[in-house]
Order: C-alpha cells, then sequence, then structure tokens
DNA sequence: CGCCGTTTTGAGCCTAGTCAATGTACGTGG
DNA sequence: CCACGTACATTGACTAGGCTCAAAACGGCG
C-alpha cells in the first residue's frame, strides 16, 4: 500500500473559493488523525476514503467523484484517511473559514450542508449493503450505483479504481469480485471489455432485479 | 413487525424550541419514503433508524439515544424509517424552520451541524464494522460502544434492544449474536444477568483487544 | 520480447447462516 | 398462587456462501 504523503505546496495563494491540489495516482490527501484542517471537493478524479484496521483489512467506505464534498469533521481531526485512485484534482477549504464562509454566503452554507447530508444518505445506503446484501447484489447494487454517477452514454464506463479497490468498498475479497463480474458476463448481464476496468451493461432491468 | 404510525397530536403549540412527541415500544416515528416535514432529537429512550430490503431484511444503521439528533434529510423524504425501540420521547423541529432557525441562531446550527457530521462519523466507523469485522469484533465493538453511551457507572448497563435489533444493527443474525454473547460470558469477558437485557463488563481489555 | 502488477480461475475450508428444538421470563386468568 | 400462553433467547446439527491458498492468464510497458 502506498503511503506517500500529498505535498501541499501547490496551493494558489488562499482565496475565497479555495486552493487547488492535485494528487497522482495512489498520492494521500490526508490519514486519519491528521488535523482536519481542510475539507475538500474533487474537481476531477476519484478519491478513496478509508478506515484501516490494526492487521490492515482495510474498509473503503466511499468513493468521491467530481462535485463530492469530503474531509469536514465534527471534532479537531480526520476519522479516516483518503488517497487518489488515479490522478486527481481537488480544491481545499480552510476548516477555520468555513465559520465565515457560511455567515456571509447562504448559498456556500446550503451547499456544505446538502453535500454532508448527501454523504449520510449514501452512507445508511452502503450500511444495508454491507450488512444484508449478498455478494452478487453488492456488485449489482456498485455497477449501477457507478453507471449512475461517471457514464455518459448510460450502457459503458469505465472504473476509476482496481478489483481491490472495490472489494473493499463492498466488504467482498477481489475473487469474489472477479468471480461475479466473470459470472455476471457469463450470463450476458455486463460486457468485460479487454482493459477489465471498462465495462458495459447489457440488461439493466436484470441488475436491478439483483438490487432487491 | 409493529407498523402503528406515531400519533403527531400530542405536540405543544409550536415553540422555537420544537414540539415534544411521546411514543410507545415499536410504534413508527416516520416511514422510508415519507415527506421529511421534521427532524428530531432524543429526550429519552431509544430510536432505531432502518431500511428494509423488499424481502424484509432490514438493515439498522443506527440507534439514537438522548441527546440523538435525525432525520435531517438533503432532500425530501426521508430516505429510512425510525421506529421506537422502548418509550421514547423526542423534540420535532419543522424542517422548514431550519433555513431560519440557522439563521438567527449561530449556536443552533452548529448544534445540528455538529449532529449531522457526528451521525456521519458514526456511520463511517459502522461501515468498517460492517464490512471487514468477525462476528466477535462486532460484539465486542458494539458492547464497549453501547457501555460508554449508557452505562451510568462504568460496568454495567441495559441494553434498551432486543436479541434481533442487535442482530440487524450488526449485520448478523439473533442465533449468532445470542451464541457469541454465550461465548463473552463463558470465558469470563462479560456477565448475563438473568432479564438478559443485562450486561456486565468484566474484562473490558478483553473486549478492546478484540475491537483491533 | 519479457517482466510485473493485476485479474482470473480452481480446490478446499471455515465462519456464519439455516432449520429446528428447547429453555426462560413474564403476563394473564383461573 | 399456580397453570398456561406468548415472546424472546439459547443451543444444537447441519449447510452454504464467501474466504484462503495456489496457480495460471492477461495486459501494459520498458
Amino acid at each position: 500500500m502506498q503511503v506517500r504523503t500529498a505535498i501541499h505546496l501547490n496551493r494558489a495563494p488562499a482565496m475565497a473559493a479555495g486552493a487547488q491540489i492535485v494528487l497522482r495516482k495512489g498520492e494521500q490527501l490526508f490519514d486519519e488523525g491528521d488535523e482536519a484542517e481542510f475539507f475538500y471537493q474533487v474537481v476531477s478524479g476519484a478519491i478513496r476514503s478509508y478506515k484501516l484496521m490494526s492487521d490492515g483489512r482495510r474498509q473503503i467506505d466511499a468513493f468521491h467523484l467530481r462535485g463530492d464534498i469530503f474531509g469536514l469533521e465534527a471534532g479537531g481531526e480526520h476519522r479516516f484517511s483518503a488517497e487518489a485512485v488515479g490522478d486527481v484534482s481537488v480544491v481545499a477549504y480552510r476548516r477555520s473559514r468555513l465559520e465565515a464562509l457560511i455567515q456571509d454566503d447562504p448559498a456556500f452554507r446550503d451547499k456544505v450542508m446538502t453535500a454532508t447530508l448527501r454523504n449520510l444518505a449514501r452512507a445508511q445506503a452502503h450500511m444495508l449493503l454491507l450488512g444484508r446484501k449478498t455478494a452478487e447484489e453488492k456488485i449489482a447494487t456498485f455497477l449501477l450505483d457507478m453507471a449512475e454517477r461517471i457514464s455518459k452514454d448510460d450502457e459503458h464506463f469505465d472504473l476509476p479504481m482496481q478489483r481491490c479497490d472495490i472489494a473493499d468498498h463492498l466488504g467482498l475479497t477481489i475473487e469474489t469480485v472477479s468471480r461475479i463480474l466473470s459470472r455476471f458476463a457469463r450470463s450476458g448481464l455486463i460486457r468485460l471489455l479487454p482493459a477489465s476496468r471498462s465495462i458495459g451493461l447489457c440488461n439493466r432491468m436484470a441488475l436491478q432485479g439483483l438490487n432487491a
């Protein structure tokens, strides 16, 4: 696992809108326990936010894609880590400024509040998945969710993350993820393009059926 | 499963603080899909918030205890259901008033924002539990968490919920919950008082060890 | 072309689930 | 006060879904 720390130097001089940060694949934005000085919005690419157990087990609680806001905390430090899945660019907002920003700018306040509530709603949906869905249902839900969030043509998309990330997001192993994707491909639900990151949905209805 | 709807009549005349609602064991506060007209704060007792799948599988994403705020939504409707675990009393805040309240009252705004962020942090911790912990670890984590949240004397507490609720919260079955509690009792980690809702922690260190 | 990281596939195992029966607490009514 | 009924909890025997370990296949890139 890569643990290079992000270089926080390429921030533009502080402006109201926030400062841009660029990360390369695998670079870490912040670590669990770090002081929560900033929170972030994704400009392009994907961020994985995750928790680790002492023996290395990992749970990725969310993938943050363009527009998503994350990293805001109730307490003083981050409660999870965040890394770049691929090359990523994010905007950083200084948390100490949040007070002022939401006082002055009701639109911004709304944006932050709504984003936080949406993160919570996503988390709740994901708990149902983790606690109660079968492996097949987990994968089906994941594919439909990703399709909705990143596909342009609604039938085909490139996953930004690898099997290992998918497994750690869904509470499975890479072997199970791989097996079930193969099974779905064999039964004609999806098409696995050779690159293996590229997925075509052939039978959306059937996948939705597995969503129960 | 009881599906009596809460009687929303015993609300005091609208006041800034919100209106009190009393629910009896098993009564429903709101259902997934209901218009999210109010959000709530627990005064006493425990609320379970949960999602159901079409075939009846249930995931309880959280138990809300005294002081906890829940039921605030990004969109127009509730994304989960909420029921009284035992007899409960909550305060309801009209959501349409939120705007005004947080404009006028920075302390209240802070309270709501912090509560929401805390719910999110809880959800993230719970995803790690659901996705990556073993049954024993799940139970150990749950017991320690409950002890922290409801015990007075730090060594002993009464669980407000039954085995079935615990199972649906931890992504297990009642049989597994029961078996592991018995196992913990046999190895001296806990004491199961005859009422079976009453639990004494005998070996906190050992439980914390299982928390990894 | 050959190497390396990633993915796929296979064989066997184990944890937690299922199904079923028994045990326990508690409330009701005789 | 005790018999009974009901709801909840416990325990046991067996099963199965997903994990582990291991090996082979694939794809990208120097």
